[in-house]
DNA sequence: CGCGCCCTGTTCCATTTATTACAGAATTGC
DNA sequence: GCAATTCTGTAATAAATGGAACAGGGCGCG
């Protein structure tokens, strides 16, 4: 009883077969609570077939289905007894763990050194629908820029994904005037064509908003802006993770700044959208609908 | 349903018969998991007879015992879901630092509930270059297979990433085969349009890596491996920070799978790169050099 | 290309389960 | 102290459940 069912099944799902890793997942995507119901319920959440479950089961070494439940619901019940013994769990393997647990410290500490005030004025800079807002990446970072516009592109109008190659860039500075915004992404290995294009527009009174590692990239020196993340991690790459939650903080702030704007155009979009084939939704985990862009707060 | 199913019982309390009190007291006293059980086990954990257990049932208002299963369950579900809820209601502003923090408690919950097999199994299939890789994002994922493919491409050949509209992506499909692999990115509000390639591909015997959130993309019933991550915050908007830890993970597990090729291919990349202008970098906070990438581990 | 194996879903049955009806016990009012 | 009433447990029932046998189908191996 030392470790959890759950982590049992993780150890165990190699030797299952498909479908019984369908039932093995979706069994841990809402953890105890899908065991504790019938078999059928359970089935049909999951996808599968009932006999399946029940194969599930007797994989998991339980001679019957009733057996699983119990365990279940006597590690549910000490687990809510003594909540202080959440710690023991998951000390198992430093290896990925590590990875995961290093980007999410690489957050914290970000935010903990953001400065308010400067994530409040990119904010309000990006909320400002007379400013054309032009988004640019490097190498990796270039994503991310895509990422960010993306969201944007439906909250406002005049989001300008500078893309492609250096040569075609210059392009877009011939549009840019000094009302204007650019976010630039760049972490190190800092690309000198970023600096370029970042010099290039700051003479022409452009303000810049540059997502950076804690280092600074040099094009910090025309920057209006700067928000740094740590980027450092047990790999011989960076990790962007932090710059994402950045991106998302702002995209959620400027959703936020004019809620009225966000809901009109979301909703307004949803109507072209042709996502979300409903008949296959249907009757999935179909406890948890999608949730509802024009609805702020889920 | 605002209000738990505990206080509901607490107040009608009063209006039961001896025996039925002591049926509520006994529920109470272990709270949701006695009521999880039959009806047996409740009666003989709480000393009294199974058709009390219904009479109380009944007197709490539910037609059914069932009935009274399920409200517990759903309840518990949604308390375990959002281990957060408690905090966010009473934090006046659900400001910046708010988001941050579930953005790193989303990460570490992904990982906690990610099989580490699964991971391996899935570094391996990308380690292995005889395969094709093709990689594959919705409306804003696709970002992250573009930063996926990014990192890919420098570890090994045959990386491509499935870009542009619906109609170009059945060019893709006439060269996968039974060996390749699509790795898909897909988040709630699915879309159709990434389910309609991965059955197509599914059917050409392709190997399908979905990354998805925790209620599995409708993909999942073709997946070969499926990688799902927690994506709530408050905001109208999803997450994807715990989908890019999980696509650095698996690049990071890439690259130390095979240590002698990475290394290679990286500093052969290195000879042909024009990054880093040299006379912006020094002295500025030059204590720190950037992350040599032909080095391993920082 | 065909054979065999393993996996998956459908159907059916036996068992357990929730539920009802009934009778005995307790309790309260007179 | 007796009777009416309410409460509680026992017994029986009908439904729903878990579980088993069966058959179709997909996959890989030869």
């Amino acid at each position: 009883m030392t470790k959890s069912l759950a982590e049992d099944i993780r150890e165990k799902l190699g030797s299952c077969t498909a479908t019984e890793r369908r039932a093995a997942l979706a069994l841990l995507a809402n953890y105890p609570v899908l065991g504790l119901g019938t078999v059928a319920q359970f089935a049909s959440a999951a996808g599968v077939s009932s006999p399946t479950i029940l194969r599930f089961a007797a994989r998991m070494g339980f001679s019957t289905y009733a057996a699983l439940q119990t365990r279940l619901r006597t590690e549910l019940e000490d687990q809510l007894k003594s909540p202080l013994a959440k710690g023991a769990e998951s000390a198992a393997e430093p290896g990925v763990l590590d990875f995961a647990d290093i980007a999410c410290t690489n957050i914290s500490d970000t935010f903990r050194q953001l400065p308010r005030t400067e994530l409040e004025a990119v904010v309000a800079l990006l909320g400002d629908e007379k400013r054309t807002l032009y988004l640019l990446g490097g190498r990796f970072t270039d994503a991310l820029a895509r990422y960010m516009a993306a969201h944007l592109r439906i909250l406002r109008g005049r989001v300008v994904h500078v893309a492609g190659q250096e040569g075609n860039w210059r392009d877009y500075l011939v549009d840019m005037g000094r009302k204007d915004v650019l976010i630039v992404f760049d972490i190190r290995r800092y690309q000198s064509d970023l600096a370029r294009l970042s010099v290039a527009a700051a003479n022409l009174g452009v303000t810049i908003v540059l997502v950076t590692d804690s280092w600074l990239s040099p094009i910090a020196s025309v920057a209006t802006h700067v928000l740094p993340a740590r980027v450092s991690v047990p790999s011989p790459w960076d990790s962007s993770a932090a710059l994402m939650v950045i991106a998302e903080t702002l995209i959620a702030g400027v959703t936020a700044a004019d809620p009225e704007r966000s809901k009109r155009r979301i909703s307004m979009l949803e109507i072209y959208r042709d996502d979300d084939d409903p008949k296959r939704r249907s009757g999935r985990t179909g406890e948890v609908p999608p949730k509802d862009l024009a609805d702020p707060q889920a």
